[in-house]
DNA sequence: CCTTCTTAATAGATCGGTCTACATATTTTT
DNA sequence: AAAAATATGTAGACCGATCTATTAAGAAGG
């Protein structure tokens, strides 16, 4: 693949993302996509030869390791879980509020819009949420109930980010932010 | 309104209703609604005459009071918050398991789709969410922390609800079930 | 040269929404 | 009580826009 072929197809992959966050799977129209990145509509399906589905769980799946990536800055500058778990409910308030009560989750809304029926984004849904829980669970070794606490802590985030949006507040993740704390005595 | 007109106004509503929940607000598309609820077209912009959005809106509503309703006999039926709260988990599990992973929370998917861009969906989301917070809280009478601990038992059935459907498994319904007990403690 | 990649026209389906004609009740008038 | 007038609801063809996907031809770059 050439330097322009990579690079057209990076484009095409980061508008997909960024229309999917705030609009999921529908909001992502082909025609935006074209749009939004500059490439021609032919480059699409050279590119992404298996249709919308390849490109939207490939989007996911680059957003899902960029956001695991910041979480993994944000695990090393923390001192403890409970202190981590509030960074990360803290920086996605700011960036749901500062988008416009738009940029959520990336991969949340598509989850509930296409897991019923698409195998490909469910199963690209699944993993990224694996490796969140994954990741979260290696900041709990040593407690008793490692497994269960860092899908609970997920479930609490994704559920937190939710309501914030339904009610374009910050108020659900600044209440669930002060009961981590007795989640994670 | 007639007894016919009314009938049809509610049929179109429980397809509607029907399909949202399973495919969120684009999964409801107009022809599939009235293939479903077998209505006509044009009964469809007679009966709600501001178009998809009234008509996805009231549905939500129809469905939160409903949802709502079913919670409110759990809750009359158990001696705690925890076991109420348990009780809802396993109720929506089976739901969602017996549906083919297909119904999880009715209002969750259109309120990350449409909460960013249509006022009409996100205040019909809002008002359902905020129904239910309240109920919850009620339940919490007496604790200091009743406010904070209504939304976090809430965002923790919704993050569940939607982990569970992204990874088609009970699972993670079943380790948030677990770390109640540890959150009201 | 020849693979890689772009370009734009276009197909065919489906989208939400509108329209007019028609049927069925309900009320008003005589 | 019969007939006429009005309101209520049904029925489905139809509109332009938009959707995903395909195609054939040409440009760029190794």
């Amino acid at each position: 693949m050439g330097q322009k072929g990579t690079a057209t197809r990076a484009r095409i992959l980061t508008a997909t993302q960024e229309l999917v966050e705030t609009g999921g799977y529908f909001g992502a129209g082909l025609n935006r996509v074209v749009a939004v990145s500059g490439a021609p509509r032919g480059s699409l399906y050279f590119h992404f030869p298996d249709g919308k589905d390849q490109l939207v769980a490939e989007s996911i799946r680059q957003a899902g390791q960029a956001t695991g990536a910041a979480f993994e800055g944000l695990a090393e500058s923390s001192t403890s879980v409970a202190e981590f778990a509030e960074g990360v409910l803290l920086h996605l308030g700011d960036r749901l509020e500062e988008s416009g009560w738009h940029k959520g989750c990336p991969v949340a809304t598509v989850a509930l819009e296409m897991a019923g029926s698409s195998d490909t984004l469910q199963q690209a849904c699944s993993e990224v949420y694996t490796s969140w829980t994954t990741a979260l669970r290696a900041q709990l070794e040593g407690r008793r109930d490692a497994d269960d606490l860092a899908v609970t802590i997920l479930a609490l985030i994704e559920g937190a980010l939710l309501l914030a949006k339904a009610h374009r507040s910050r108020e659900p993740l600044d209440r669930v932010t002060r009961q981590l704390a007795t989640l994670l005595r």
